[in-house]
DNA sequence: TTAATTAATGAATATCTATTCATTAATTTT
DNA sequence: AAAATTAATGAATAGATATTCATTAATTAA
């Protein structure tokens, strides 16, 4: 039994990635994913049973890394402030890191391929950010306010660093970060 | 020379935007966008050159809709306060009022239809927010940072806003977007 | 070392969808 | 009212792309 390549298996997520990244999911074709993995079309098929399979297992993929990202090295005993900034840079870490995954995932939510469930299952990977933030509010450091609504402030604020940054409208440096960091403090602190 | 429907015209558009929203552009086609509209697949084709004029046209129309909606009311020689208030809430309602039309500029920015040069000539829709931010740092009423941060942190928080909205995720009534208006003032106030 | 098994290939095929066009219907002009 | 013009139709066509599969190459087991 010859073993699949698991070199395969990332060069095809990886081009995958690139070419969505590019031109969206309108543009993406199979036998252009095998041509930029450097392999033939029909290998493609030997790791993913059809197109649809592939977007999925990707989605699924980045959501994993995403996840493990988003909480490397949080610890929510530590003092809310801590807590916060860990959270905070994590998030635009992951972000920034991955601007293919996050154009991916941009675009997966707006698919045929997305799935009611799985936008569900996946939405509970924002869960520790609500819980802090809960905590923020009864520590009376952060305002009294809905937390979806706190979420949204600092999630979209985030994002849309990383679409300038990926347009060249803006070079987020350290320092930027730090700044949109106090920006967003500033702005659901009590 | 009997007349083009303008009826007609404007019910591809409306079946276009429905669709796009729904599925995204992935699953964008003609002989859906006919039937949605009520018309025969070939009619399409008596109102626009093909699929790639459509969407192009579709999104030159619905920029120059936004930017109507966009700037409704707006005098500059207002006091700061009240142009950023008058600013923000326009900008809430272009997107609120017509979220089908945000979620196809989200996907065409990310399509292969997209023309760098029409990405930076509509880009410019923001230049009055630029310039009211930079009058805010002058008035020392806004914080001194670079006034992209402040256009990002603005345009992210609303855009994310909108997009909870549409999934249901948040129910955006009048009260919750004062008190969006709120965190966003906050971030950027001096 | 040979046989067996499975990955890899890419041209051929199947499927899907944009576009065309011969025909019909509606409107306008004479 | 008849002729002329153009919109509207939708089945047929052209073109594009996902998927298959017969063949080859590589690896593993015997």
């Amino acid at each position: 039994m010859r073993e699949k390549d698991p070199n395969k298996l990332e060069a095809i997520f990886k081009a995958t990635l690139k070419l969505v990244l590019r031109e969206g999911f309108t543009a993406l074709k199979m036998s252009d994913v095998a041509k930029e993995a450097g392999i033939a079309t029909g290998t493609v098929y030997v790791y993913f049973e059809s197109k649809e399979d592939l977007i999925n297992q990707l989605y699924l993929e980045l959501k994993k890394r995403n996840a493990e990202e988003f909480l490397k090295g949080y610890n929510a005993k530590a003092p809310f402030m801590a807590c916060f900034e860990k959270v905070w840079h994590n998030y635009v870490r992951a972000q920034m890191q991955e601007p293919e995954a996050a154009a991916f995932l941009e675009q997966y939510y707006r698919s045929p391929y997305l799935q009611e469930h799985v936008r569900k299952e996946t939405d509970k990977m924002l869960q520790p950010v609500f819980d802090l933030l809960e905590r923020g509010k009864e520590e009376r450091l952060v305002k009294d306010m809905p937390t979806e609504l706190l979420v949204i402030q600092l999630s979209g604020a985030i994002g849309e660093l990383v679409r300038w940054h990926m347009n060249g409208q803006i070079k987020a440096n350290p320092t930027i970060i730090n700044k949109a960091l106090e920006l967003a403090w500033d702005s659901i602190k009590r």
